[in-house]
DNA sequence: AATTTACTTTAAAATAGTTCTAAACTACTT
DNA sequence: AAGTAGTTTAGAACTATTTTAAAGTAAATT
C-alpha cells in the first residue's frame, strides 16, 4: 500500500477511491488517458465509482502534481503520468498522443516571461498525419 | 470585396455569411477568437447568422488553411488568424492566449517524425501563471 | 433565362464532456 | 464517542459542438 504513503505525502487524504485510482495509475509505466478510459479500467478491476468521482480525483491530483493534463486541440481533457519534462507527437486524425524521446528535441532560447507571471510548463506538440 | 477573392482562391464558395464573416477576420489585425466570440462580432457588425454555421465556417476556413487552430487545454476551441509559425503564452488561469514574438524562441533540433506520418506543424504553448 | 444539381444555411434537437448539487458517507480530530 | 471537515454519489445541469432535415442559394447545364 505505497499509494496511500504517496496521497499523503502529497497532502490528499487518502480514500478507498483515490487509493484504487493511485493503485492503477502509479505502477510503474506511463500511459495517457482520459477520465472515461480510466473509469473502464477502474470497472475491469473490478471496483466500482461514481464519474463524478472521477473527475474530482484527476484534478486533485493534477493540483498537486501528481498527473499532467496535456495540451491537445481534442474535445476530451487527456492526462498524462509522466511528469519528466517531455513532449508529444499528436495524430491530428485520430487525437492519439505518443510520446517523444527528450532526446529527440532541444528547446533552444525560452522567451521572456511576460511581467508579473512565472512559467508553469511547456509544452511542444508536434501535430503529425498519416501521409497517402 | 477581397474576400470574395479570397474565398474563391481558396476553393470555397463565396457565400454571404462566408465572406462576412472573411471581411471580420481578414481585415489586417491578427487575433484569437472563440465561436462564440466571433459569432458576438458578427451581431455588432449588424448580420446576423446562426452558430452551426460559425461552426461550419471556422471548420472549412481551418481546412484549407486560412486560419489555425491552437492547441490548448481550455473547453473552448481558439482560432488564430496568424497563419505565420509562432507560439502561444496560455495563462492557466484565464486561459487567455499571447503570441511569442518568434525572434523570443528557437528550437533546435525536431524529432525524427514516425513512419508514414508527415508533420502538419508545430505548436510550443508555454504556461504561466501569476507569481503572487 | 429556366432548370437542375450540389452545396450551404438554419433552428432545433442531440450529443459529449464536464461540473454542480445536496444528501449520505468517511477520515481525521478532539 | 462525538464532532467537523472533506469526500463521494447519482442525477441534474451546463457548455461547447455536431447533427438533422428542410429550406435556401450558388454554380453548372440546358
Amino acid at each position: 500500500m505505497q499509494s496511500k504513503i504517496k496521497l499523503r505525502n502529497a497532502g490528499l487524504r487518502p480514500t478507498n477511491q483515490r487509493i484504487i485510482i493511485a493503485d492503477l495509475l502509479f505502477n510503474g509505466s506511463n500511459r495517457h488517458f482520459t477520465a472515461e478510459n480510466l473509469l473502464d479500467e477502474i470497472n475491469l478491476s473490478g471496483n466500482k465509482m461514481s464519474i463524478a468521482t472521477v473527475y474530482n480525483c484527476l484534478k486533485k491530483f493534477k493540483n498537486v502534481g501528481l498527473i499532467n493534463q496535456v495540451e491537445s486541440v481534442n474535445d476530451t481533457a487527456i492526462f498524462d503520468t509522466n511528469m519528466d519534462f517531455h513532449h508529444h507527437f499528436l495524430d491530428e486524425e485520430t487525437g492519439e498522443l505518443t510520446d517523444i524521446k527528450n532526446n529527440q528535441i532541444r528547446l533552444l532560447k525560452l522567451p521572456e516571461i511576460p511581467k508579473g507571471y512565472i512559467n508553469s510548463g511547456v509544452d511542444i506538440i508536434i501535430k503529425i498525419k498519416k501521409n497517402n
